[in-house]
DNA sequence: GTGTATGCAAATGTTTTGCACGTCC
DNA sequence: GGACGTGCAAAACATTTGCATACAC
């Protein structure tokens, strides 16, 4: 699964003309490997914990570049970016994310199976508005932390 | 519709045992008129266009009482503060926020009529998550800079 | 070798904190 | 008059830009 998203992470960095840099490895490599939305400051620590150095500049162009790659989406309530999932990274169509951001651990989850598409159409309808992407983040408490605090 | 926005936000303010202070008057009177939403230094510039002097940090308080209070929301895609709808301000239960944000002219629309409670429920239950709060913003073109775009 | 990407320096912008003073009730 | 709110100063934090160097291809 990791292997997969690297895969395809590279494939389309190449594919635009783009290199497969060191700090961009790393950066796909963490966020393969992450259930948390990464900030570029945390991408920086993790990269430190490692022993290597990068400068902030760096992981802010390198989530840029993943961005207009759609490789990653941005995480509007967590400052940070979560890899875009694999079934996704194949599709040309306009993404859809729903994601559970469980505010104890800062897990992300994403919510599967469930498409807007019938009230985008309709709002399409109602309101003359264009929908170009859209943000549906849900901030609660994910089904470990409940149980957690229901120990405690 | 102004006018009750206000009323009900010194009512709010004085019922939590706040004080109606200039600095907030003034934010409730942007937020009553303003369709985009209000970051803390755009209020601070219409302040300044008023003869007004305010700090910032002042406004960032104000936007954190009202957004305590229910009375606005934040816009994550803008970084800013709208106000909240009329109708909703009287509910006590959790609000529902669906926003239509223009990329070009900024405005901010609020969808009405459609609720995720069955979306809501059914994530609830399929994924042990316990929803306290949603972001829902759609990012496109509205009506009226389509029209715009259109005739260009 | 060439052109893109990185690192560094620094500017710019945003948000938070502490404290003295002002003002609403 | 007293408590809460504001303004100021400054720190902390986040993001962007320009330019010289390094590295992938």
């Amino acid at each position: 699964m990791k292997d997969v998203y690297q895969q395809i992470a590279f494939e389309k960095l190449r594919d635009a003309g783009l290199k497969i840099t060191k700090p961009r490895q790393m950066i796909v490599d963490f966020l393969a490997s992450s259930d948390t939305a990464l900030s570029p400051y945390e991408v920086q620590n993790l990269l430190q914990k490692k022993g290597i150095k990068s400068d902030v500049v760096t992981i802010y162009r390198v989530f840029e570049v993943l961005e207009n790659l759609s490789l990653v989406h941005k995480v509007l309530a967590f400052n940070g970016y979560i890899r875009c999932h694999t079934e996704e990274l194949k599709s040309l169509e306009e993404i859809c994310h729903h994601y559970l951001l469980c505010k104890s651990c800062k897990r992300v989850e994403e919510v599967e199976g469930e498409d807007l598409t019938n009230l985008e159409k309709k709002i399409e309808k109602n309101y003359g508005f264009k929908i170009r992407s859209h943000y549906l983040e849900f901030m609660g408490v994910c089904k470990n932390c409940k149980k957690k605090k229901g120990q405690a």
